[in-house]
DNA sequence: TCTTCATTTGAGCATCTGTTCATATGTTAA
DNA sequence: TTAACATATGAACAGATGCTCAAATGAAGA
């Protein structure tokens, strides 16, 4: 049996679940989104803006990173709009932005404690 | 202001905050979870289990990758108990074994087609 | 037994990732 | 303007990750 240049068993089987896997594009941004709460420093952030929103050296204090580092996950939390922030002077906070994350986690979480 | 050798803006916020994160245990295991869904080609494997059982070279036809590959991801999978398998003669079927990740994926799943 | 086939395993390798350090930017106050 | 401070940025490096190839298992049938 051959499916694109591929031998398989179950060449029905094989097709039925071919139609139902959502679009490449839709996999891709999926997987970018596991990602970004892939790392545990980087989590670790995300979950402490959870609580409340924090400037960058709260959030390195609370985390033990160091400034630096924390805003390099900052930035890339930012491009995927995991989080936002707003300038207050010298400091700026940042927050969650996106809802949909927030469940993720919190889903995880209450897996993970039973 | 200083919290463990790091200095900080806002010690209030920071020790508030502090108490409400979860244990390093715990959040190393929501880490690896996310991780394991973080990478598109075992994504995918997870999304053909989602529809239903499949053997190695079936899943590889799928997914478009070698059997060999596929084996190396159902090994991470199945060390995380996020797949199961089971032997039939020289075939061996794998299929999903941890439910929440299933309401993870669709969660997200559903989050970017929104 | 020997052969075939499905799957697994390990090593090698190129690429990606997270962290660190030094430096730059931008804002406030003196 | 200058100094001090919060944050951002870029380069560099070590370690992790995913893929490929060749070889090893392990099961079924000849």
């Amino acid at each position: 049996m051959d499916v694109c240049g591929i031998k398989c068993i179950n060449e029905t089987k094989v097709r039925e679940t071919v139609k139902t896997l959502p679009p490449k594009e839709d996999i891709t941004r999926m997987a970018d989104i596991f990602k970004a709460l892939s790392d545990p420093s980087r989590l670790k952030i995300v979950l402490a803006l959870l609580n409340q929103e924090h400037c960058v050296c709260d959030i390195a204090a609370i985390c033990g990173q160091t400034d630096s580092g924390v805003s390099h996950q900052l930035r890339l939390l930012r491009t995927l709009k995991i989080v936002k922030n707003r300038r207050l002077g010298k400091i700026i906070y940042y927050s969650i932005d996106d809802d949909h994350v927030v469940s993720l986690i919190n889903m995880n979480l209450h897996h993970v404690r039973h």
